[in-house]
DNA sequence: TGACGTAGTATTAAAAAACATACTAATGCT
DNA sequence: AGCATTAGTATGTTTTTTAATACTACGTCA
């Protein structure tokens, strides 16, 4: 929780939820995630763009508030696996429904 | 359009809707812009804590989006009215799933 | 012994977003 | 004449985000 309750105006609730799902990655990260478990490599191949730095940042940011579960075997090479907690599967409609809306209203 | 669709991968569409939508009060802004149309100095007092710059420029980003139309009255002192336009009101949907997952998972 | 593969970390630089503050234009009102 | 009102613009600064590049650890395999 980014916000205390006591200071939350009307509009809170979506800014919050944007803060969360709203980093330039975060949206495509989820998406891949609703489909699989994949590993760090995996997840940088799908997105061609972004920087290992950067992914690991978001992957952190996803893992911190609870979207996202990382998974560390104990191999070498290392082998990590990133899967969605159950409150990361709980945004699956509305990130459906964004690939939809950008499908539909955007041309992609 | 800010992609060209023979270099958009699988995630595009969620990826290109967060652009849309995903900045930091641009959300909230269509949130409210889903129940009224309003003047500038309304929405500024909706969201204290957004400064008169940033919310000129957030205002004309969705209206270059097409999501947002502005009317202005040749009045002294002037008068701007911000509405959705048929295309952002397509987005209510999301953004009300938005509101209820942060109400929900944030507890807001 | 030394290169390979994986998932990082460290550091610095660049770009984008947001903030703070001051200023403007036009008219009505006193 | 001078002040108030509204929706901005102008300018400069700070903060946040993203990128670029180089480096590490560890066991395996040749």
């Amino acid at each position: 929780m980014r916000h205390s309750t006591y200071e939350c105006n009307k509009g809170c609730p979506v800014e919050a939820t944007l803060e969360i799902i709203g980093g330039k990655w975060k949206g495509v990260i989820l998406y891949h995630l609703l489909e699989n478990t994949y590993r760090f490599g995996e997840l940088r191949k799908m997105m061609p763009g972004i920087t290992q730095h950067t992914l690991t940042k978001q992957l952190r940011e996803l893992e911190g508030d609870n979207l996202v579960l990382r998974k560390i075997y104990a191999e070498v090479p290392p082998r990590v696996e990133y899967s969605l907690t159950e409150r990361g599967e709980s945004l699956r409609e509305i990130i459906l429904m964004m690939r939809d809306w950008g499908r539909v209203h955007l041309g992609l």
